[in-house]
DNA sequence: GTATGTGCAAACCCTTTGCGCACTT
DNA sequence: AAGTGCGCAAAGGGTTTGCACATAC
């Protein structure tokens, strides 16, 4: 397991958990760690790995907290629910930037890009077709670049 | 083989059996019927909706072998699996032309379009990050205009 | 005739939920 | 103290699979 060591060491408020307490999200010790591992995480982490970062923490949350918290702070709007076409959701602080993600489908690592163009575009082929674009879903699936050519 | 020829007699071989013949899939009734029923759908059919139509021809065709077929079809590009955000796999007859969904957050509606000036800047935007693009997934969300621009 | 496909039901995976106890406010 | 959250295990929805029988080539 490769927990960093300072997931052990006494932390300060996270941003995650600033934005629950504004919300005005009743903080349980459960929703706390929860928070620390999201704020912690620099990929784009499932239900189980977040589950797991957990208990590493305390041993004795459930899944299905897990699940439940998952679900409150994404309509909070605290954190984003990503689709990466792998059939279960992974999870993302909100940081209010729409971006969208490239898959690297060798090593299953995700990149984060935006681009303004790119937003225009998708708003003009909405309008084009009669309609406001209230959200959009973009994930390019590529392999890394061959040196040659 | 208790179906009545009836049900295949009248019918020209559709588009996508004939596909399925050209890749040289054994072809048995179940997967006759399957292959009617996606020439005929002019929507993006679930796996439930496919088996309904196909038990409105054929009573006795298991959920099982439509799951099955989807995926020995799919496999074949013969048709083109979607996943449109609800959970559940949707398909299409593959057209060999790549494009992408609008889908209305209302009705349910699912319009298709395709641009070319997006690709570019998909496959552009890969290309920065240090990719080839080997696939991609687009889908806009959106509600009918309102105002009339 | 043999390899392959099918139907059925059980199994699977991810996610949600009912219940009684524990906790936050 | 009241109301909410938690852990557990069972249930749910979509999809896959083991098995014995049926079918295509």
């Amino acid at each position: 397991m490769a927990l960093k060591p300072d997931y052990f060491a006494p932390m300060n408020i996270t941003r995650i958990e600033k934005l629950c307490q504004e919300r005005g999200l009743k903080m349980t010790e459960q929703r706390r760690v929860i928070c620390r591992v999201l704020s912690q995480a620099d990929d784009h982490p499932d239900v189980e790995s977040i589950f797991q970062r957990a208990a590493a923490i305390d041993p004795k949350i459930s899944i299905a907290t897990v699940y439940r918290t998952m679900r409150l702070f994404e309509e909070a709007n605290v954190i984003e629910k990503l689709d990466l076409g792998d059939g279960r959701a992974r999870y993302e602080e909100n940081r209010d930037e729409h971006h969208h993600h490239l898959v690297d489908i060798k090593s299953g690592r995700v990149i984060e890009f935006k681009n303004e163009e790119l937003e225009a575009m998708k708003r003009k082929i909405a309008a084009d077709l009669g309609y406001d674009m209230v959200d959009c879903r973009l994930e390019i699936y590529g392999i890394p670049k061959t040196s040659k050519a």
